[in-house]
DNA sequence: ACGTTGAGTGTGAGCGCTAACATAGAAGAC
DNA sequence: GTCTTCTATGTTAGCGCTCACACTCAACGT
């Protein structure tokens, strides 16, 4: 509350602009435009005095004017959940430098983010003109809004297992694996009757890592139970918890969606008197800061997210310029921690 | 490896402009231009000719057009950690949310990224000429790099503790009352030896919370050891707890200041077989996911990351639109849970 | 000597929008 | 009925950049 001189913005005096440029360096603004595009049609010493001007001024062009002009915003529009779970956090991070690298900039928008709709966002998007589109963590219907564009825009999803890929491309993490891996390790210590709690229903990702579950077991000539429906959050594995403790065959490991499912779980165990992992073992998914520090520590499916995030921004870049994108699988890898030990 | 038709991305026919919906609906482009921004202006009937126009041609308005003829680019940049820190990234959410329904689009870069330097990513926001800066969970050299731009920029900063804070906008969670909440129920415990393990010393966040803790030391008379060196991660509460078990007085009660930090203490004490909180109490910071679902479930401080965001961008439209925001202090809360009980 | 090349630079138009002003016509004042 | 006022709309000139093209002048071949 005290009073004082509140320093307003003034105006500035008028920022430069590339004819001030040019006026400077005894060029016409067209050559300022050169150095600043393709400076090696400029002769050095030329190059030099508009440089020397440049910086002298303290010019910066005009990104909208630029745009006018070439018809090209280089935006690119990443659609996230909008909740910030780790693994699509981390990617949306990567994105975000890797774009910047490009000469791209990034706007972020959420789904989900105080019931705006899908196709709100991809309005929005739309409305900035992006020229890109990189789907993080998609759900059923953020795909669906999103498919219809997919013709004209350049779009990339992240996702395995996404139905009828074209025309978007799509930048795979193979979950399937990921989760057969998981439910592989479970099998060679010996457990047969293996759980599992699934994420959402309308994630891909989520549904990816169930046929993997699915697959193993298939695979070994096991049952395949119906798999307990959960979510992304630890409440939903603390919930889950007493539906698998309920099953006709009592499993000896679960395998969750999530490490915070497999959390949750781990903490209902422990109210019952169970042990992790004497008489249950547990597997999560995302290897999620701290599950290295649970107690005990998780076993868990680890995802180079960086990888993932610089692979989807080398694929957009590629289809915006015109190339042909390459296809890449990332496979995520095990990380064999406390929480899965023998079967008894 | 399929052969096959590419669909080539066709450049459209010719996206519609202004001119086009004039046409269709027989007025001016001005008028298309007003039923767009005063439409309170227009006369129902011609609006609504101009409506439909739009409609029919599925017009969308250029906003680089737009952005060159109003000096404005409705732009803002969004400066995290570049790390996916929880609160942070709740954060940067709800900025995004809160932005776009005030007609902005947040373009978000992380510093710390791939070695970019603050000054790096201060340039990139320059260039694409933002209309205002949000700064998530400053560093002290994120801020020092900021604070020349402040009086040309509008800026804010969610911090508390920031020196100098004109003439850059505070939305302040206060962290030192949260921390002397944290400290305040230990003592009500009973605690009298209380030690801190403290975040990263080059934020502000981290400072705050330290200050807190002292603070509420000092005022019950208690003498303030040093607190341990951390940093935000399990790894570093691990590394951190065999310091705290050497202590010349052995606390009964220890203050993280985040919750991860407090998951590696309690892992690493754990391992030593002393009881949380039968033998230490523990005491987090930040509720995080998960953090109710420890075994124990921790006792923290909840900061309202959606208020936050919420606040700092309407600081900074009022800001941009030539306002004159109000202080607020954002309190956080305590939670109360199993990580903590009466000393010994 | 002449055209021919090509490297380096300049000129003018125009991207799609808004701001400022100009205009037309209806409504009201006297 | 004329003058003013107001409402609704049209006209013109940029915003700052890039594109397409025009130009200049040396170097070179014939």
């Amino acid at each position: 509350m005290q009073k004082g001189i509140c320093p307003v913005i003034v105006s500035s005096p008028k920022l430069p602009v590339m004819t001030d440029v040019a006026a400077l360096a005894g060029v016409s603004h067209q050559t300022v435009s050169r150095v600043l595009n393709t400076p090696e049609l400029v002769k050095p010493d030329t190059r030099k005095q508009v440089l020397d001007a440049i910086e002298q001024l303290g010019y910066r062009r005009n990104l909208s004017a630029r745009a006018l002009a070439t018809k090209r915003t280089r935006l690119i529009g990443v659609i996230d959940s909008g909740v910030s779970y780790f693994g699509p956090g981390h990617t949306t991070r990567a994105i975000e430098a890797a774009a910047r690298s490009a000469g791209y900039a990034t706007i972020t928008a959420g789904v989900e983010n105080a019931g705006a709709k899908p196709h709100d966002t991809l309005e929005f998007f739309l409305n900035h003109a992006v020229e890109g589109l990189v789907i993080v963590a998609p759900t059923i219907d953020v795909a669906d809004a999103v498919r219809p564009l997919a013709g004209t825009l350049a779009t990339v999803v992240i996702a395995t297992g996404l139905d009828a890929p074209e025309p978007m491309h799509v930048v795979a993490v193979d979950h399937e694996q990921g989760a057969r891996d998981a439910t592989r390790h479970l099998l060679t210590l010996g457990h047969r009757a293996i759980a599992h709690i699934a994420g959402p229903d309308n994630w891909f990702d989520a549904r990816a890592r169930r046929r993997g579950w699915e697959a193993e077991l298939r695979a070994a000539g096991l049952p395949v139970p119906d798999p307990i429906p959960g979510g992304w959050d630890a409440r939903d594995g603390y919930a889950a918890a007493a539906r698998v403790l309920t099953l006709p065959e009592r499993p000896t490991a679960v395998f969750a969606a999530n490490d915070l499912l497999a959390l949750g779980l781990m903490r209902h165990l422990h109210e019952v008197g169970l042990r992790v992992p004497d008489d249950i073992a547990v597997v999560g998914y995302d290897d999620s800061e701290g599950s290295d520090y649970f107690t005990p520590s998780l076993t868990t499916i680890r995802q180079p997210f960086d990888l993932v995030g610089t692979r989807a921004m080398s694929v957009l870049v590629k289809t915006i310029e015109g190339g042909n994108p390459s296809n890449m699988l990332i496979v995520p890898t095990l990380i064999v921690r406390e929480s899965c030990g023998a079967a008894r």
